[in-house]
This record gives C-alpha cells, structure tokens and sequence, in this order.
DNA sequence: CTTGGGAGTTAGGCTGTCCTAATCATGCCG
DNA sequence: CGGCATGATTAGGACAGCCTAACTCCCAAG
C-alpha cells in the first residue's frame, strides 16, 4: 500500500523557527542567519545546524547570500504556527479573558498544541477573526478584509489624527505600557509632538499624553487619511 | 542573592510520566516500571532510564519491590497536569464546542502548554468545574465535590436502575461507541441481562439496549443505591 | 533442586537541540 | 595591500529521549 513516506514529524523547535521566519518575512525584514539567533534567543551556531535541518526538511532554501527562503512546504508550515499562534491569543482574550499583554507569550506555548481539527473547531467558536489583539491578520482568515491603508506612527505628521491599526506584541512591558495607555488596535489618537532632536513623539489617547521613542513609533502602525473601517 | 536553585524545567515527557502515574494511583493500581511502560507506550528499557532521571529530580522514589512511589513534589506536578489535562477537556468541550470524544486526545497536548496563570483564567471562565467531560474529579477544584457512592456497572444487579458517572476516557473508539449510545455521565441506565458465561453486559439507555464485554462495564462507574446529586 | 519465564537493568546507538571554541570568508579601512 | 570586524561554518561536547540486545535476579512449578 505503501502511503507516502511516514511524516517527518515537525517539532516545536522547527515550527518555531519557521513562525519566527514568517514574522520577519511579513514586517518586510529579509531573514540570515545571525537575525534569526537575535529573535530565537540562541547562539548562530545552533542556528546553522537547525538551519541546515530545516534545509534537508524541505523546509528553507538558503541562497548565495545566505538570505533564507521558504520553500512552499516552509512557508505553509510557518504560516500554520503563525494562524493557530493569532487564533490562540484570541480564544485567550475573548473566551478565558486573559490580560492582552499576557495573550502573546501564553499563546506561544498553546499554538503547538492545537490541531487542525482544534483549529477549526477554534475559530468557529471565535467566529472566524481577522486580526488577532494586537491588529495582525490572521493568515487564512483574513482574506475578507479590507486592509486599511497604514502607515508607521512616526510618519504622521503633527496635528493629525488617526486611528491605531497594530502594535508590537513581542515585548510584555511595552505592551503593559500601551495597555495602561489605552494603546491599542482601533484607539483614536492625536500627534501631538514630533521632536527628532530628543528622539520622542508625544501623541494624545483618551485625553491623555504619552511619549513614545521614535524608534518604538515606527512600530505602531496607524491609518492613513481618514481610513477606512474593516469590512464588516 | 541566590534565589533558589535555577529551577530545572520539567520536560513534557516527565510531565506525561507524572501525569500517567498520577492516573494509574487514581485507580487503585500500583505502579511498576512495567505497567508505566504499556502506558506510556515505550520500551521497558525507556521507562528505566526515565525513572532514573525521575528519581534524581526528585520526583518519584522506588522501592525494594520496583514500586513507584511519589515524593511530595512529584505528588504535586502530577496532580498539577491532570488538573491542567481536565480543565482543557471542559474547555474544549464546553468552550469550543470539540466532540466529547476527541476531547481526551486533544486536551493531552494542550496540557502542557497551560500556565499556571492561564490555568486561573480558564477555570473561572468554565465556572470552577468540579469534574471534567468524562465524570473524573478536577483536583484542586473537586473539593466541593460530594462524591457520590459509586461501583463499577458489572457489580450493578439485573434489573436495577441507575446513574452513569464516570467513563474511562483512553480509548477513542469506546468513546464514539458510547457517544453513539447517549452513554455519558449523568445518563440513566437499567442493567438489562448479565451474562457471563457470554461476558457480556446489557444494558437500556435511552430506551435503546446496549451490550457491553464485561471487562469494559468494569471501568464504567456508575450511582450506587438512590445517589445523592453531588453539592450545588 | 533445577530451570524457565517475567521483570528490570545495563550497554550501546541514534536523533534533536543546545552550547563553546576554533576556523573560514568577505569586505572595508587605513 | 594587510589586517580587523562581521558573519557563518565546523568541531566537539552535553543531555534528553527513544530503541534493541544482552544480561541479572527471582520466584515458582515440576
């Protein structure tokens, strides 16, 4: 009968790595090896002998300039992890009511842990979002929506006002800082101050004055011009 | 400052020892590297080598006889998984609306994932269950629980009406077959005709008559007597 | 008492995942 | 053009888990 090779059995190291591929890959980040053990938190050693799995997994491809790519396997695989990683931290916020800042790091652990069937059942129970809590698309589920124009905050000019569309999820005390703030997905928020000589941006929510870095602004993607609201 | 030892992480494989341990002790079954080794489904030799890792992390210690005993810690991690286990059995059943009978299966990868701040969450969504889908108390959380008097349903005489109140939850295809037949907790029986000499087991459930091998109605536990319903 | 089977351990091997240290390759700067 | 910094690989080691094969130990039946 003979019914295909017997499933190479992905690991949560692998599907790890390919999640963190596919993260960088979507923020337009082109992905080497030494990029990868920044966001792994491992040493570029073990990076090269995962990366040469990967490789003999059918999973990546690394070219002459040792860029990784995904091959079509890869890139299903990763976005995978990433889907089950964004419906997780829904079915944490809106059905366990688990702190949003809290959502990404648990969800790190759960997203292994869901099968395609849990999936399924998972996102009909969620009744199929787009975006997880922090404005992400979810891959697979997002395909109705309506992508607002966005932009970087720190292209926003002063006086302008806007709307959040996505936050950085990676860091917990930022995230506690925005959640204090009222900084999330679909807040309205006024550019107050852009001072590049200090390095800051004050933007006004809820009333209320917060100064970013610059650098952490340009993570903040807001809507451009008056935006247009996600399809119902 | 030396806050304590740099705590040794416990693998999933110790966690699911732990856990099987854990069940079979449950039972009433003593634990010997043999029966682990069915359990676990590995090699004999595995479970050894496992034991002895076991028993340097403090976890379980083994007597004269190869007896596996627990030490307070291993009491407590093995208890702290099967509450995870069956917590993630209520959620996906009454959360995510999984089919009862997958929901053993799939809760068993989800347990590991489950932190001890998502585990507060989700037991006060679920609104501090006391028993999990299949009628095995939630330690930790059955303490309420007054447990009725119970008896496996082959020591239940001819002709006596009752109530299910648990079912072994291992075998998927029992599961389905009981599904089938409206045998879950809670569900009312009369024991139809026992057989021995043919080891079967009839019951009536729902006006419909189901046959059992008698090895399988004794892990099926039913209300001895009237039963009270457990506390409110 | 002897022997056979069941239970358990030990030896030795494999893979995956991580590490450090040493080495190689490349490109840029003085 | 020589040499250093950066990036990547290789070598070598560790540990967790798994396996099979070979051995020990003990009890019980003949």
């Amino acid at each position: 009968m003979l019914l295909g090779e017997p499933k190479p059995e992905i690991s949560v190291v692998v599907e790890n790595y390919l999640q963190a591929i596919y993260n960088l890959k979507e923020r337009g980040e082109r992905v080497f090896p030494t990029r990868l053990a920044e966001v792994m938190d491992v040493s570029v050693a073990t990076v090269a002998g995962t990366l040469k799995r990967l490789g003999k997994q059918g999973m990546i491809e690394v070219g002459e300039t040792k860029e990784v790519h995904f091959t079509v396997r890869g890139s299903e695989v990763g976005e995978s992890v990433v889907r089950r990683h964004r419906l997780a931290e829904c079915m944490l916020t809106q059905l366990l009511g688990v702190e949003w800042p809290r959502a990404h790091v648990e969800a790190h652990r759960l997203e292994h842990a869901i099968s395609p069937y849990v999936e399924t059942k998972l996102a009909m129970a969620l009744g199929y979002p787009m975006t997880n809590p922090f404005g992400l698309p979810i891959p697979g589920y997002c395909e109705g929506l309506n992508p607002p124009a966005m932009k970087p905050l720190n292209e926003i000019g002063e006086g302008e006002t806007t709307v959040v569309e996505q936050v950085p999820e990676e860091d917990g005390r930022l995230l506690e800082f925005f959640d204090g703030n009222g900084l999330r997905p679909g807040a309205s928020l006024e550019v107050v101050e852009i001072a590049p000589y200090k390095g800051t941006i004050t933007v006004l929510v809820n009333g209320a004055e917060v100064v970013l870095g610059t650098e952490v602004a340009t993570t903040v993607m807001v809507r451009t011009g008056a935006g247009s609201d996600p399809v119902e």
